[in-house]
DNA sequence: TAGATTGTTAATCGATTAACAATC
DNA sequence: TAGATTGTTAATCGATTAACAATC
């Protein structure tokens, strides 16, 4: 798989996919159509056919797809099979709010080290963490086999970050601070950032 | 403007090229080329003069974007030259940071309510606002004239409380919740969920 | 078997990019 | 004037959707 290069629309919609079986495993449905899930997703049904079918022949013609198995593909696609240690850079508001979320560890990913650049924060605790300094992260995250840096710091700061981060041997950045990063080296950077959802969405109003 | 149907794509760019230029007037810019633009963002310079082209002819040939201008421009399209009304339901450790955000003053748009189903909480206050309970949100929603609602409650109870807004007369939607929101009634619904972006970044590892 | 649904090809639709005349 | 850069058309590229043979 991935012979051809996977197109980024589709990457995007697995999760989406990802999450709805796994709800419908929670209501023990063992079995579902590209058309029900489509209905649900408000996504057209031949195209989750064509998305899954980059990866392989998942469903059972006049049947459909098996909910258990299908998650445990979409799953191996995503490498979401594996445990992905992450960290979190930035301890505001923000960042405890993500630290706090519950969604790592079934998810596989999970946040192993905190940092932050106020001296009155390090040493303290969020979820179990102690809160380490900037400085500390070149070394967590060659101890601790870092792979993913979510950055929750002010937007001033973000890019700093980013490359020290980089720097340190990360493979993929999420970022949540309101500006644009350049993309020094060769990770992977996907925004989180509501401003411009929420500056887009005033467009649709009324 | 808008006679004919603008591209969602071309949308989500706006703020994008908002956020930049109001960087760059903060820098004491004063006029910016599409090629200096895209290189900076990333963006094609092409693309960048064609979004810009669908709302008026906003630049100079040979000179370029005049800073300060093209800021008002891209405001007034986005409909952010205006005060809008926002509430926040849930008031969790999410709801905290979104609340806490300084970024609403400057761009018009300002949460003026925080509910919250928790009886715990109602009657404390975030921000200089008293959490209101869930059931106050159709009064609240009219008397206020609150336009836009964000969802930071639990992803079960999510789907209820869109349903509310929407019943409640709300515009447009931004929902944190890691979930599909089933689109009852004809408002606009944008999603601002980190789960699916660190489901998607995975995917990119190594 | 008849009905349902996949995987996949072909057609359509839409978005991005290149190119360039107009013009500051 | 010469150089730079827009606005816009035409060309390209890519993504979505329709249709249907294969088959459970």
């Amino acid at each position: 798989m991935k012979t051809v290069n996977i197109s980024e629309a589709v990457i995007r919609r697995l999760p989406i996919y990802l999450r709805f079986l796994v709800h419908l495993q929670n209501m023990g449905i063992k079995t579902v159509s590209s058309q029900e899930l489509g209905q649900k997703l408000d996504i057209n049904p031949a195209q989750i056919r064509k998305d899954l079918a980059y990866f392989g022949e998942f469903g059972r013609k006049g049947i459909g797809y098996e909910v258990q198995y299908l998650i445990e593909k979409i799953k191996q696609i995503l490498k979401l099979d594996q445990i992905i240690n992450v960290c979190l850079v930035g301890a505001g508001h923000l960042g405890h709010a993500l630290s706090n979320y519950n969604v790592y560890q079934k998810d596989n990913m999970k946040i192993v080290a905190i940092f932050d650049a106020d001296p009155q924060k390090i040493g303290t605790k969020i979820a179990g963490l102690t809160i380490l300094p900037v400085e500390a992260i070149p070394e967590t995250v060659k101890e601790k086999k870092i792979r993913v840096g979510i950055i929750a710091v002010p937007a001033p700061e973000a890019q700093k970050v980013a490359e020290i981060l980089v720097e340190a041997g990360i493979e993929g950045i999420l970022n949540f601070a309101p500006v644009s990063l350049r993309n020094t080296g060769k990770v992977r950077i996907h925004h989180a950032d509501f401003t411009t959802e929420l500056h887009s969405l005033a467009y649709y109003l009324e």
